[in-house]
DNA sequence: TTATTATATAAGCAATTATTCATATAAGGA
DNA sequence: TCCTTATATGAATAATTGCTTATATAATAA
């Protein structure tokens, strides 16, 4: 919050390429940009944080999730998928059932991860 | 990370109705999951996140974020108005130029609500 | 006044994402 | 063995989202 700079810049034939190089400099890269909105993206479903909300009260398997959620189980199997592929949640399989947790040290990670991007609005 | 439950609970029936009741009541709300999704959706796409870095760095007006981003104006100012409708940046008409600035008032309450909802998952 | 610039917005299209339905696999039970 | 249960996954469809093109508005300059 401290060299912020609240002059507009199209003064001149409104691109001053100095000015730009500056900000593209001081600001998110496009990689990291899109890494974190994939971060977000993972949360950015209702579903999936309902299901992330009840692994961290109990661990599951699929067919309770589908029955608390009154959803089918295929479109909770797929959730869980994206869940899985970016580590948060893993599975025993015990028997028949897949029991599904939350991967505290991903989910550890991922927190740290988001913290970061969001406190970095808060420096600067 | 104390008293949570790692037993499934398909047991009888494959549904234990006194369990779901727990598991509902100790987790989100739909609605609280809708309302959680939401907030990480304005920050699911990487532009809207890049647009948000350049204004931690600097106000600019509509021209510029899209000089730089090097996409249309139309598109920066759709990414815009969805970061406007929920109140993350607001604009000054300055001329003809809009110097839009991140609302820090909002960011704060979002940034709230964000570590309420990441930390609650690390609480339990 | 007319022309130009900066912006917003609406309509249409493309791309992505969520959900359903159908099927495949694997574990147990009869 | 065959049947049932729990799950994953693929294909098709539905819904959502992002981008383009075209147009409208408002401010300014000529």
């Amino acid at each position: 919050m401290s060299a912020k700079q609240s002059m507009p810049v199209c003064e001149v034939n409104h691109i001053d390429t100095e000015h730009e190089q500056t900000i593209l400099k001081s600001s998110l890269s496009d990689n990291a940009a899109v890494d974190a909105a994939e971060l977000f993206s993972y949360l950015s479903d209702s579903t999936r944080v309902r299901l992330l909300s009840m692994l961290a009260t109990a661990d599951m398997c699929v067919c309770e999730m589908a029955d608390i959620l009154k959803m089918s189980q295929p479109a909770v199997s797929h959730h869980l998928r994206i869940l899985r592929q970016c580590g948060i949640v893993k599975y025993n399989k015990i028997g028949q059932r897949a029991v599904y947790y939350l991967n505290l040290d991903e989910t550890g990670e991922i927190i740290k991860k988001l913290l970061t991007i969001v406190c970095s609005y808060e420096k600067e």
